[in-house]
DNA sequence: TGAATGATTTACT
DNA sequence: GTAAATCATTCAA
């Protein structure tokens, strides 16, 4: 697997969007996060990919949304921070899953972001993702980066990110931090609804997925929604 | 103080 | 196809 877009070797690495960017309706920016890549640098090392599955959550109004109701509480603070502010939470007691929050300030929006085509650090990937289990062996970069839990343990994501910003450009050295930067926009943007919220009603019927029609790295079929 | 549960993944039948 | 893993968070009492 090779990267097709920047940065090459020695190139000063690319402006993450503006603030303004993320500062829209979360229904706005959800679609066009996808193309944008997602790095982190973490004191195991370095890895990123391109974004390309995510999901809105619309707080207040939306019921699927943590912050539903406009419920502010010591895990959901981050989603009522400003744009462009990380979001990290533990599902299941096991897996973490990684948002960026969008929106005015206290405006409790996020992009889940689903899954992500390994770009830089594939090797530090697996190692994280199967070190002690079986690995998959030959199309070794499928099925890395392919669902919200598998993308956050592969790039080394957990709630130590929460209510960090993802849109400085310099850091302290030795600090961990994640980082967006600009990539290869999709051709095409398929939507469907959102994956496992059916307890959410009628919102659990809004098309607020969205992804890389023509990536092969979007999270499996079997979690489709009938309507794609 | 305790019970229920979840924006999932994995292994197993 | 089903179920186990596993625990922070939330809400009720």
């Amino acid at each position: 697997m090779t990267r097709d877009t920047l940065p090459q070797p020695g190139a000063k690495p690319l402006e993450p969007p503006p603030e303004a960017f993320f500062a829209r309706d979360v229904l706005e920016v959800a679609p066009d996060c996808l193309g944008l890549e997602l790095s982190a640098y973490t004191h195991t090392g370095y890895a990123s990919g391109r974004i390309v599955e995510v999901e809105a959550y619309r707080g207040p109004d939306d019921r699927a949304a943590h912050s539903y109701g406009g419920r502010r509480t010591a895990r959901t603070a981050a989603m009522f921070g400003p744009p462009g502010t990380c979001y990290v939470f533990l599902i299941y007691g096991l897996h973490s899953h990684v948002n960026i929050v969008t929106g005015a300030e206290g405006a409790p929006q996020a992009v889940l972001i689903r899954a992500i085509e390994p770009l830089d650090g594939i090797e530090l990937m697996q190692k994280r993702r199967w070190t002690g289990r079986q690995s998959p062996g030959s199309k070794a970069a499928s099925g890395l980066c392919d669902g919200p839990g598998k993308l956050c343990q592969a790039l080394g994501i957990d709630r130590r990110f929460n209510g960090h910003g993802l849109l400085q450009a310099h850091h302290q050295p030795g600090d961990e931090f994640l980082r967006l930067s600009p990539g290869r926009p999709p051709r095409r943007v398929a939507i469907s609804r959102r994956i496992g919220i059916e307890y959410a009603g009628e919102w659990a019927k809004k098309l607020w997925r969205f992804y890389d029609a023509d990536s092969a790295f979007v999270s499996s079929s079997r979690q489709r929604s009938p309507t794609q």
